[in-house]
This record gives C-alpha cells, structure tokens and sequence, in this order.
DNA sequence: AAATTCTCCTGAAGGC
DNA sequence: TGCCTTCAGGAGAATT
C-alpha cells in the first residue's frame, strides 16, 4: 500500500523515463477514481512536454507549461513504464503514451486520483493546506511538540494527520512508534518535548530506510519496472500480532486506533 | 475547533 | 468446491 517511501520509489523510477518527453496519447479506459478522471484529459495533455515530475506528499506532480498532471495511488495503486502497446489489464485505468514507452495506472480499489490543475500544484485544495515533509528540516520535534500542545488525539492519529506532518502512514507510524518507545495511544499533548524528538527521528530514519529498500510490499504495490518493495524484511512490529516483541519477547498487540489496526508492545511502549 | 466516524472499492483470507 | 463474512486502508466528508 503506498506510503511516502513507495511514492518516492515510484517517482524515481518513472522520472527518468518521463521528463522532457512529450506527451504523445492519452488512453483513459476506466475514468471512475476516487473522482472521475477528467474527461478532456486526452486533449489536455497530448503534445505537451513533461518538464519535471515532482512529489508533495503523496502526490506525484506531473508538471507541464499549461498546468500539472496530479497523480495519488491510494492504496493500491501503481505507476509502472511499460513497452508501448502492452495489452492492459483488467484494473488499468489509464495510460499515458509517449514516444518509446507508456506511463500505466493500475488501481484495483480505485482510491486514487488523477486530477488537473492549471494553477501552481502547491495551491491545489488537497495540497494548500498539508504539513511539512517529513524528511525536511522544517519537520523537527519542537514543531511536533508545538503542534500538539492542548490537543488529546492518540499520538498515533496525530503523526498520521496530514495536516501536522505529510507521508506517516500506518506502516511507518507503528514502526516509529515501537522504535521510539512510546505508546500509540499517549495523548499527544502529554508528550515531552524530548521524547518528540526522539520520535521525529526515528519517523526519519524508518522512512529512509524504506526508500534505500524501494519500499514495503504487502499486496499490490510494485515498482516502476514491476519489482516489489523490500522494506518488509524490517517490519518490526505491523502485522505482527501474538509473535513476539523483538526487544523483549511478550506477545504483541493489536488494536484499532481511529479505524487503523496499530501494533505496538505493551511492554515496551509507554 | 477538535475529535470521531463514515465512505469510497476490490481482493484476499477465513469459516462453515 | 463454493458461498458468505470480515478485513485492509488514504484521506476527504460528514457528524458529534
């Protein structure tokens, strides 16, 4: 399911292919997203140059000199570069045709999104009002701790809101909580400044280390190229319920937190 | 305003 | 083998 680390490796992998081509067909075959895909799409966007493809959250920004493709795999969503005319298949919503290789939309929950935008991406509705990223400076733990202050939401929700942080999705947020010691229900405006940097610093080190790894695959994400990811081999504690905690040994926990399943140690975790 | 719940959708997994 | 139920989840929308 993409998260941060899977978007990125995804828009490392599609960059190279993209940038500076133009764009040559447009072939959208099921238009039913999160929202429709826009119907003009194809006139839109035949003959314009990709100049850059950039990432703001987990929205991939395809950008040209009329306006910017915006691109959200949702949660089973994949871009894969594929040979021009490759026989689609059954969840392919959309392709996108340049000279020497085709850009393949694959969505088989149909969570994602494509969208249009004349405008500067950054002032898109879905992206005006989103928090820093979590891999730059502006994200540190006296931001987290000031941000939280007054506020009782369980931690885990709190660093998984995209209007405090962008890019924490459940995966990341069990692993860095679990590294950072902390309970995924402490209400967050009890946290001391201290143990939020601690904990900004592991979101940062486990999201980076997912993307050294391409990624975490448990269904359908694949790379660009079809690859998985292999960030899974160091899952510490999600989807690890009743085996034991790698720190101390006693069973692990699972438990819904705002309609996500959390695991953590109750041992470890406070 | 903040917190919580609902909603979209399909495929995998489990129960009988 | 097959049908049913349950679950997974990103994040906007609706509700409390």
């Amino acid at each position: 399911m993409p998260e941060l680390p899977e978007v990125e490796t995804t828009l490392q992998g599609i960059a190279p292919h993209i940038t500076g081509k133009t764009v040559r067909g447009v072939i959208v075959r099921h238009p039913r997203l999160r929202w429709p895909v826009p119907k003009d799409l194809k006139q839109t966007l035949t003959d314009l140059q990709i100049n850059s493809v950039r990432r703001r959250a987990k929205y991939l920004l395809l950008e040209t000199a009329n306006g910017t493709l915006i691109l959200h795999l949702g949660m089973s969503g994949s871009l894969r570069i594929l040979p021009v005319n490759t026989p689609p298949g059954t969840h392919d919503h959309l392709d996108i045709l340049f000279d020497d290789c085709c850009l393949r939309l694959r969505d088989p929950r149909r969570f994602g999104a494509v969208l249009w935008t004349r405008d500067a991406p950054e002032q898109h509705p879905l992206i005006a009002h989103l928090g820093p990223e979590p891999l730059s400076d502006a994200f540190t733990g006296e931001y987290l701790y000031r941000c939280s202050r007054n506020r009782q939401v369980p931690l885990k929700s709190f660093i998984m809101d995209g209007k405090v942080v962008v890019g924490v999705g459940n995966i990341y947020a069990n692993e860095s909580l679990f590294l950072s010691g902390i309970h995924p229900l402490k209400p967050c405006g009890k946290l001391s400044r201290k143990r939020f940097e601690l904990l900004v610093e592991n979101i940062k080190r486990v999201l980076a280390a997912a993307i050294r790894q391409g990624g975490t695959t448990l269904r359908d994400f694949q790379r660009e190229d079809g690859r998985p990811g292999y960030f899974n081999q160091e899952l510490q504690v999600y989807g690890k319920a009743g085996e034991p905690c790698p720190a101390c040994g006693k069973p692990l926990s699972q438990k819904r937190i705002g309609q996500r399943s959390s695991f953590y140690c109750t041992h470890c975790q406070r």
